[in-house]
DNA sequence: GACCGCCCATGACGAACGTCATGGGCGATC
DNA sequence: GATCGCCCATGACGTTCGTCATGGGCGGTC
């Protein structure tokens, strides 16, 4: 029997995963949470085979827990599951020790099988995605670069970005500007939009 | 027995989704769909008593498609199963003749619930999202604001906004401008921001 | 027929943005 | 100890953005 803990943060898409995953005669959800924060915890207490992560989470990011099960429950295999196939993110899970990464758009059969390949040590990557993880190469953003995006995905403005980092204007000018050439954008709302996309931010 | 259709595109979750209602004695899953423009050839083929719409789906959204099964499959009634409880949505799914509106967020087992009322003739709206629709109000923008917003959401320049709905960058920037009133908001990304997530684009 | 809202456009102006040059401080690397 | 990358800052310059005034065309309403 593959014991199974679940972390989504939606409760239908969570609840519907489970009944999924109960159907199969040699899998066992032994724990559901649906914040970042509570994996580590319910990991240690349950003592799951695999750990399926969703990776947006309040709390903690899946990326982050999946770490962290990793140092403090190593004989706990952690499956990636998410929504967005972002090159940065596949990259970051596989640092991370993930043992998989799968995205919800592929058929729902898979997440069985993927799972019982991770069980028997396999590691589970989507070609295409790993393909444009390659293609996409590291995150070339230094880590202020980085804050200033984050800061501006919203519409924010340069004053605003400044008040927030305690940095003044002119820095976050040219932090924006290093960011827009590193993203071969036009502008930094492009700048930002890219980055989130390659999983940068 | 209630015969329900299902259009979800991420295929792990619909057929998640499919293991739970089937989980239910009463329920019946005896169609799936993946797209938003297959949605009415799905039902008047099978004849579900309830479809159960995603509302951001390839081809043809959730809503629009809500209004054509009303068109012509009368005595299907519509469940709108979102992950965004935008008031703009709620508004538009209702006034497309939906019986109720739900978000993934909620807890597993009242999907089954909302279906079981939706078929006694009920009308399921979760009460905040309610009250949050009718404090936002009707959608302000007028056509051509909800191009243009469109447009720039991902930092298009004024340039090539007016290069894609030909119009002179003047009149786009005229449009933005109104638009950044109508939402209260500091910049055209702010105003996208904001219009996006009441649903008004 | 007057009025109103939406459409489209032009011109002008101040504010914000993106770029570049330049420079100092700091830790890591060689 | 020199080099390099990242951090932070300033000043200057040209471009883009957001606003406002103004006006014409067009369809619907009172």
């Amino acid at each position: 029997m593959i014991r199974l803990l679940l972390a989504e943060d939606q409760g239908m898409v969570r609840g519907a995963l489970a009944a999924l995953l109960e159907l199969e005669d040699d899998l066992e959800v032994v724990a559901q949470v649906a914040r970042g924060d509570e994996i580590v915890d319910a990991v240690l207490e349950h003592r799951p085979d695999v750990a399926l992560l969703d990776i947006e989470l309040p709390g903690l990011d899946g990326i982050a827990a999946a770490a962290e099960v990793r140092r403090r429950a190593a004989q706990t295999r952690v499956l990636m599951l998410t929504t967005f196939g972002r090159p940065g993110y596949l990259r970051r899970a596989m640092e991370a020790g993930a043992s998989g990464f799968l995205v919800k758009d592929g058929p729902a059969d898979e997440l069985a099988a993927a799972i019982r390949r991770v069980v028997g040590g396999e590691r589970i990557v989507d070609p295409a995605l790993a393909a444009s993880a390659l293609t996409a190469g590291e995150n070339p953003l230094t880590g202020r670069e980085r804050d200033v995006l984050r800061a501006a995905r919203h519409g924010a403005t340069v004053t605003a970005i400044a008040n927030e980092l305690h940095l003044s204007e002119g820095t976050v000018r040219n932090y924006l500007s290093s960011s827009i050439g590193k993203t071969d954008a036009a502008n930094r709302i492009e700048a930002a939009r890219r980055a989130d996309d390659l999983g940068w931010l």
